[in-house]
DNA sequence: GATGAATGAGGATTCATTCAT
DNA sequence: TATGAATGAATCCTCATTCAT
């Protein structure tokens, strides 16, 4: 689950491809499991009971450490949120992420939705953190946290491939629309999650249907 | 500074006014009084912090009581939050509710959208606690209080609307339609509330939009 | 030892002498004696401990309440800290206080020193407390404490009655004069309060020596 | 950034000249390295915070160690001070003390006292550690510390210097008066280390004035 | 009904110290 | 030796709730 970050190499020192920079470091081995857990601990908090009602004392039963061990490798509450909605982003991106570089040429407006949407409900439905991040409407301070990791990076991206299709618009109006576009994704992402088996499915149906019909007009595609 | 409301009066028995159908319950204006008042602090409050955040002591600090005072009225915070989104839903229905039976006769779609998202749109703008209740991603075991009132609320009543619409659609069609649009208003209502002047009537206007895009297929019209 | 402020009137709401201003509390005949007692243990563990290491629960649990009635009336430590420095100052004026005003017309210096220290170390002797907030080594950012409080009211008062004897001197000599005075005056003390019996009295007589010797030809008088 | 001193030459033991009395504690010289940077760290880190507010891992991560390292030196924090009050003891006498001896012979007071403070004085601005350790008021259980070590030098080497000047005097009238002298002295010292350029010079000169008037009786020098 | 005092468990966080590597 | 991870009790402080007046 976690061990996405150093595959090969000896489990104590890494290997010796990249030597050099591995100094600072030494024994955190078991620190780097240990953060592992306490972010994964943190996942399933943050989902049971949202932000601001997760302790880290919680978190830290939940990882099976004690409360002093978490504060050895975070600083505080913060901390541990943003970390996750970093290493979120970064499997995100790891996992799915390349597929999206060709994705946004000229595909077809429902393919495009397939290609987007799919991967990330799959992947919010492997890490259902995410979704609790990205929403975040817990969080205090929270634009911080969203705004500048999860949301942009995806809000980023979509006015990316919406400057693609609308090369005309207005930049204000493309970002608008891809805040729209996102927050229609969110919306409906909090409904196929809720949902299981063929509800999900047809709530999953329902977001692509919203978003084709909202999005056809604008690439000059046929809607109806 | 919180004794400013004891004028005089006998301690059991007040006015007369009303007597008959409201007996038992004659001195009970003060207490109303002071529901009110502490229902209008929490609402202030919950916008400020969220659910969790807030404080029974803070609402009864922002109320101008004391905690005591607050438990005479309310077993516990969650009643609070309860008791607050049962008045917006009925400030609502008393405000805008009758306006709606006849409004879903057969407008055209985009009559009715106005006709129904213009007022939504301008009492959340008015009760702002009201989209927090609803949004409601703060409140622990929120299925409770969201969909038992405020979204149930509506959502049945958009179920209603749709059904006139739809009236031979099968009813968990009508339901995951309703549900969609309710997720969809929740979303734009988010950026609707979160920005201001020119941008906010945008995403107004864009809401609409997009439901009507959405819709149009549904009800038969023509929507491109 | 805390019903300093008080003396006679009834327990609950204060005699009816000073009617009208006693409005704003009303229930706080209780709290009033919870300060008294808060402010107490404080002073026993500051004494015994210090500040720093004086931990708010202690005060509470020496005071035989919760740690939570303990902030209902000080928001943190330090304002425990402050308010005892206060309480110590009136207290003080209030039992020596007038004794001053009258004393440094005139008089001899070993008689001025004998009408000034012995109060003073009475005083310390019957309050340790006092001393160890005079002398505050311990406290984080304390000069707001010690200068603001303390010390100033009592270097002042010594300025002013050495500003009596030296007319003539600049007013920064002056006051590094009397800075030195109340150096000396807290090393003295602590040397007091550390030793009993005939050494404690042979340390206060060491410390009037020292001021005398200090100070005699500074007031023109024969030290020899 | 904490092993600036380590210039040449061993401080302690380590080089080669004393062979034969170091044998079995050859590869201590990293081991004294470590402790002299272990005390550097913690000398500032009181200097900064006071001893009870300093804790173990900022001394550790001060001098640039993990906070096992430190532990191995040193068994707890109390002994940090401890070591460190001997080190600051063994470097003044280093430094300083031989010019004392002949010192007391039969100077002139003022003359005595420009010898004696002056270094004093010195050595406590450029480490004023000392100092902090001196007066320790913030040190739980501090008698020891204090009385054993630091104090109980100065105090003692004063008693030596006034019994040379005393020989009538009662022991017990000499200790008090040297424990005047000690407690004058540092009280002048806080006074002179928190001042600067002009008044830290009144001050010292303050501080010998005090002393001067209180001793010259005594010596039988003409004080007037 | 109203007040404000009282509670104590729980929150985030720190710290002296120990342990495995 | 040195490291840094681990601990858990203790820190300050808050909170929902109850109680005496």
């Amino acid at each position: 689950m976690q061990e996405a970050k150093r595959s090969g190499g000896a489990p104590a020192a890494g290997g010796g491809t990249d030597a050099g920079t591995e100094k600072p470091r030494r024994r955190q081995a078991r620190g780097e499991r240990r953060i592992a857990q306490l972010l994964d601990a943190a996942a399933n908090v943050f989902c049971t009971t949202g932000y601001t009602a997760a302790s880290t004392n919680s978190i830290a039963r939940e990882a099976g450490v004690s409360p002093g061990t978490l504060y050895q490798f975070f600083p505080n509450k913060e901390a541990i949120a943003i970390e996750l909605g970093d290493q979120l982003l970064r499997r995100w991106r790891e996992t799915y992420g390349q597929a999206f570089l060709p994705v946004h040429t000229s595909l077809p407006l429902a393919e495009l939705l397939d290609a987007v949407l799919d991967p990330l409900i799959e992947f919010n439905q492997a890490n259902p953190a995410f979704a609790v991040l990205m929403q975040g409407s817990d969080i205090p301070g929270h634009a911080r946290l969203q705004h500048e990791k999860l949301n942009t990076g995806l809000v980023e991206r979509t006015e990316e491939i919406l400057a693609g299709y609308l090369p005309d618009a207005p930049p204000a109006e493309v970002a608008r629309t891809a805040n729209t576009i996102f927050a229609i994704f969110k919306a409906g992402l909090g409904l196929i999650l809720t949902h299981e088996g063929a509800e999900r499915d047809a709530y999953t149906k329902e977001l692509k249907t919203v978003l084709h019909r909202y999005l056809s007009p604008l690439v000059g595609e046929a809607g109806c």
